[in-house]
DNA sequence: CTATTCATATAGGTATTCTATAGGAGGCAA
DNA sequence: TTGCCTCCTATAGAATACCTATATGAATAG
């Protein structure tokens, strides 16, 4: 992702995609405009970060993805939520709250 | 760090080490003790971590290191904030919030 | 028929983390 | 004084996930 913020987002890449797959299958540009739209452009998602991602996440059966056409009629490869992805987000939730506390805790330590 | 949470974690690391110096000079190995005391051992900063962070960020000016003595008569690197670093902190600090805004965002969206 | 857009893909580089290992030096016990 | 444990710092090497840059093919616009 781009914007200075890249760094920060490390792992969470993961995390957002498959949370944007739980609501409705998408392509893969699709999920990355999605992110970006959601967002107000502060995530941006790069292709070269996004289809390494989608492939990794495939291949740990997070993902399944299928050839299809998109809605400007081009070839697209369409991922859904498998149900170990969907346990797999709720873990990556839980994971994220409990950092995201505990960085509060610190962060907020006098 | 460990505990499963360590990519969710790269580049937090600096932010949490200036802000915990931000209260008080540490050295090293103080300085992982107090934030895994204050996460209620959520994060625990490996030594391997901790050090090349400590020296990359007295190299870009943000700590400045002076070897002392610790509370165990051992010999120990005690670190302070500069004022660049208490700015870098705050760039750091707003770059979170917002990084957390938006994953939040993406997280709750319906 | 050429250029542009859409969509996917991958190579190469970078940065930050982890694991593992090392070593000096103080404190303590026998 | 010998040996061991703890404290404190340090670094090498591997893993990972991101970036930039580049590539390809197919549909569409002009």
């Amino acid at each position: 992702m781009t914007g200075d913020r890249a760094d920060l987002l490390r792992g969470t890449l993961d995390m957002l995609i498959l949370k944007t797959l739980s609501l409705q299958p998408l392509h893969g540009l699709g999920i990355s405009r999605r992110i970006e739209q959601i967002t107000d452009s502060v995530f941006q998602v790069q292709p070269g970060s996004l289809f390494p991602a989608l492939h990794r996440l495939e291949q740990e059966g997070w993902i399944r993805g299928r050839w299809g056409e998109s809605e400007n009629k081009r070839r697209a490869k369409f991922y859904e939520l498998t149900a170990a992805g969907r346990r797999r987000l709720g873990e990556e939730k839980r994971n994220w709250t409990q950092v995201v506390l505990a960085i509060t805790k610190v962060m907020e330590a006098t």
